[in-house]
DNA sequence: GCCTTCACG
DNA sequence: ACGTACGTGAAGGCG
């Protein structure tokens, strides 16, 4: 059996990982997307080859000859993205740690550190694979030595093999001949000139029938096409320097030492700490778990003995600190013990040796634990658990001072991710990798301890960043209120919904017999792709935008062509209503429960900015702006004998920003109750107060919106179908108008990229890793992040404070009334009849001194008997 | 599962 | 030159 060696050519598969991969990065703001994809090339590679040698080329960033030959030629090469550059180091850093051989050497290419090792190798009697993003390599094949391409396909990685007899069959020319091949066609991304008027087919063509480029070259009258000869005779001496720069150097003076490439084990302490800190979840999986068996699972009891359980939540009950865990497996209970929640489990730790995991069955059902550990939670010093919120029906005993969401938590330390798992609270926390094949009960032990033990550090970290208060204060709190909404939900009149419905259909059904008729055949309206090619290969309209699959259909483009195209029109009018019956008139109705009413869900860990968000379904986009949609908020009702109070702040985010700028002319303006659109209408269009048109103070309006988005002249432009050019100036009207804004939005960006984030007047973060980037979309994108996000999450902040204090009032004086509705800056009430003055009094009182600003927060208010009403 | 579209603030 | 407004969620189409 032969031995082998592995070569990887080190920034060949980096750049194809990272030009393959999605973007990534860690908690450290670090992109990771070229080591992971580089990793797991290398595990694939590793688990089917199984050699006894490995070692990892890299190129130095000096030049190098065979380059610098070129680049006096013509030009240089394109410098390597930022993203990728920072990662360079890292993979180096994990190879070691990975007690992996890297090799590099000034003056060599990886090509020629790969070509001259694989030969030494191939001597000595090894097989040799090596693996490359380059086709260059190819030249290098042998019986022995196999080029292994990765290629990423739907996220799958697949590697194409080549021995010499590949290379020949699927090229038509010896490993050997591939290089004067390259010489004849050249390699743009690799700098070799070539020669040109020859591509692939006719230099493939040349060199099978005159077998290298010298031979070619005397018989250059007879090749075919004679402009190739011609061509080859003519660029000759170009020829020759393509060759040199396509060959490969098989013989360097490079110190390379076999037994340094013997390849051991990888799977090292330090290697491991790595990937925990890149955040390679899956990755680490390989790591053999049982030797770092996380100790504390020896502490880890399954308790069934009734007796011991009890003992169990008594001393519990005494405990500083408690973290518990609720799941949904029981192990083998029989279904007549399951309860109506799902719930079959509990688990709580309360000290390093005290982590228990309790079942219920036939002697403890599930009623029972909850009711105890609802006990825990009301006496324990401190009851820690992972989404309170979705716990709070079943342990009433839970109280809002003596508790604390680790996933809140979590999100406040990086609102940036997806989830919130137990798994990566004790990963960043606890530097503890919990393996994913493991029992339920384990589980249930690992997330309760995890619960106990992340506090300590959680709690520090949201101190040391400022957000303790704003955990304690704003979101722990609000966790309550959110709950207490969710319960109450919102009645809605079914039948009415269902009429709305069918008079939507009825309607749908017209317009798409017009529509067929119109396009003079039937096909999918709802499918973009199809109405495309009616609209513009059938219709020929002229296609303004395109998307990354095909011609784009958004409303902004029809718009446009509906006044020369009638079927346009029908088809905007048959999405409109398509949308009204599908999402919401046929979705709502699917939410409504026994009760009448629709309880959706409000999200506390969702948003980048520190919103809430709204899903099951979504209440905060309920149509309003088209009468037809705002139509539907007649079927929202409050119950018999209440009435709704709907409240809502008055350009909040532009209050803030006039808080935040301290930009004199925007205070005063919002002191004196000045109609803000009406007088940046004046100022940006040099015209007096007075005489402002609908159409300037429309305008005007645009432009005020987009300085909270992150203002640029294109998206403007784009808001107000006016040129790029118009756009920049109104912009630059408007701080010369306002040159506080100025200040203040430059600064902010400023102090992102010297700080990687942005916080809010409560002191809540968002990370901008975006600013870092070296393509120039993302780091724009990151600019008008850090623009936008201190307003939006400022806003987000004062209206969760207005939300706790008109929930604790109503309370306090113990009103029927009740919050059952948030839309970001407005909040809904059902209020009781009786109770009406008070609730009026309660909303403006809480959502006005929610925050102080230099400005006053205006609130509106409505009544009515539906949501449509009130609003 | 991703893309496109569209509803809201 | 790059090709965008900020923040969400749901539905339908398509591979």
């Amino acid at each position: 059996m032969r031995e082998k060696i592995v070569l990887i050519d080190g920034h060949s598969i980096l750049n194809r990982a990272f030009y393959g991969l999605p973007d990534l990065t860690n908690a450290e703001g670090l992109h990771t997307n070229a080591i992971y994809g580089f990793l797991n090339i290398l595990f694939k590679i590793l688990d089917e080859e199984n050699p006894q040698y490995l070692t990892v080329t890299f190129d130095v960033h000096a030049p190098t000859f065979r380059h610098e030959m070129y680049e006096q030629y013509k030009g240089t090469r394109k410098p390597m993205a930022e993203e990728l550059r920072q990662q360079v180091p890292v993979i180096k850093e994990v190879l070691q740690a990975m007690q992996i051989a890297t090799i590099e050497q000034a003056g060599l290419e990886a090509d020629d550190l790969l070509g001259t090792i694989s030969v030494d190798c191939e001597a000595k009697g090894l097989d040799v694979s090596i693996i490359s993003g380059d086709r260059d390599t190819l030249q290098l094949a042998t019986e022995h030595v196999k080029i292994r391409i990765p290629k990423t396909k739907q996220g799958k990685t697949e590697i194409e093999d080549y021995y010499a007899s590949d290379v020949l069959e699927k090229y038509g020319v010896t490993p050997e001949e591939f290089i004067d091949v390259k010489a004849l066609m050249g390699d743009t991304s690799d700098n070799i000139p070539g020669v040109p008027g020859i591509g692939e087919k006719t230099a493939t063509k040349i060199i099978q029938e005159y077998k290298n480029i010298e031979n070619a070259h005397e018989h250059a009258g007879e090749l075919k096409p004679p402009r190739a000869g011609k061509n080859l005779a003519e660029y000759w001496e170009q020829a020759k320097l393509s060759k040199v720069l396509a060959t490969i150097n098989t013989h360097a003076e490079i110190a390379f030492d076999l037994e340094a490439a013997k390849h051991g084990n990888i799977f090292t302490k330090e290697a491991y700490e790595y990937f925990q800190r890149l955040q390679f979840k899956n990755l680490l999986g390989r790591f053999d778990v049982e030797a770092s068996a996380n100790e504390v699972e020896k502490y880890f009891k399954e308790v069934t003995d009734k007796k011991a359980i009890d003992a169990i939540f008594e001393k519990a009950c005494q405990a500083d600190i408690v973290g518990a865990a609720i799941s949904k497996d029981a192990g083998n209970v029989l279904p007549l013990f399951s309860h109506p929640s799902g719930y079959g489990r509990i688990a709580l730790a309360f000290g390093k040796e005290q982590i228990y995991s309790i079942p219920c069955d036939m002697h403890t059902d599930m009623e029972y634990l909850f009711s105890r550990l609802s006990e825990v939670a009301a006496h324990a010093g401190l009851f820690v658990m992972c989404d309170i919120k979705r716990y709070l029906a079943l342990l009433p005993g839970i109280v809002r001072e003596r508790c604390f969401d680790a996933v809140i938590a979590a999100y406040l330390l990086n609102p940036l991710k997806n989830d919130y798992t137990y798994e990566d609270i004790a990963r960043e926390q606890l530097h503890l990798m919990i393996d994913e094949n493991i029992e339920e009960s384990t589980k249930a032990c690992y997330e309760a301890y995890t619960c106990l033990k992340a506090v300590e550090p959680m709690s520090k970290k949201l101190k040391n960043t400022g957000m303790y208060r704003l955990f304690e204060e704003i979101e722990m709190p609000l966790l309550f209120t959110l709950y207490d909404m969710e319960r109450a939900g919102i009645k809605v009149e079914a039948e009415e919904l269902k009429m709305y419905g069918s008079r939507l259909g009825e309607q749908i059904v017209r317009l798409e017999r017009e529509i067929y008729e119109m396009a003079g055949e039937e096909f999918n309206i709802n499918s973009p792709k199809q109405l495309g090619v009616i609209l513009f290969d059938k219709l020929k309209m002229p296609h303004a935008k395109k998307t990354k699959t095909g011609y784009s259909t958004a409303a902004d483009v029809l718009d446009k062509l509906a006044p020369d195209f009638p079927i346009v029109a029908k088809i905007l009018e048959y999405r409109q209503l398509a949308k009204l019956k599908s999402t919401y008139a046929d979705g709502l109705a699917n939410f409504i429960g026994k009760d009448g009413r629709i309880h959706g869900t409000f999200n506390q860990t969702i948003t980048a900015t520190g919103r809430i968000s709204s899903t099951e379904p979504n209440l905060q986009n309920i149509p309003v702006r088209m009468e037809l949609g705002r139509l539907i908020r007649k079927v929202f009702v409050p119950e018999e004998g209440f009435v709704f109070v709907d409240a809502d702040y008055s350009q909040i985010e532009l209050r803030i920003l006039a808080h935040c700028s301290g930009d004199a002319q925007l205070i005063q303006a919002y002191r004196e109750a000045k109609d803000i659109h009406r007088m940046t209408a004046s100022q940006v269009f040099h015209t007096p107060f007075e005489k402002v048109t609908d159409l300037q103070r429309r305008n005007a309006k645009a432009v005020n919106f987009g300085i909270v988005y992150g203002i640029s002249s294109f998206g403007l432009s784009q808001d107000l179908s006016i040129t790029r050019k118009e756009a920049a100036k109104y912009i630059e009207h408007y701080f010369e108008t306002y040159p506080g804004v100025k200040v203040f939005l430059d600064d902010t960006v400023n102090q992102a990229k010297e700080k990687g984030y942005v916080s809010t007047l409560f002191g809540r973060r968002r990370p901008v890793p975006e600013l870092k980037s070296s393509n120039f979309m993302q780091r724009s994108f990151g600019e008008r992040v850090a623009m936008n996000a201190p307003i939006q999450g400022t806003a987000a902040d004062i209206i969760k404070v207005a939300m706790i204090g008109v929930d604790r009032e109503l309370k306090r004086r113990k009103l029927k009334s009740r919050l059952i509705l948030q839309v970001h800056d407005e909040l809904l009430i059902e209020a009781e009849k009786g109770e009406l003055a008070q609730v009026k009094e309660i909303l403006a009182e809480q959502m006005e001194k929610a925050a102080d600003l230099k400005v006053p927060l205006i609130v509106d208010m409505h009544t009515g008997q539906s949501w449509y009403e009130a609003k």
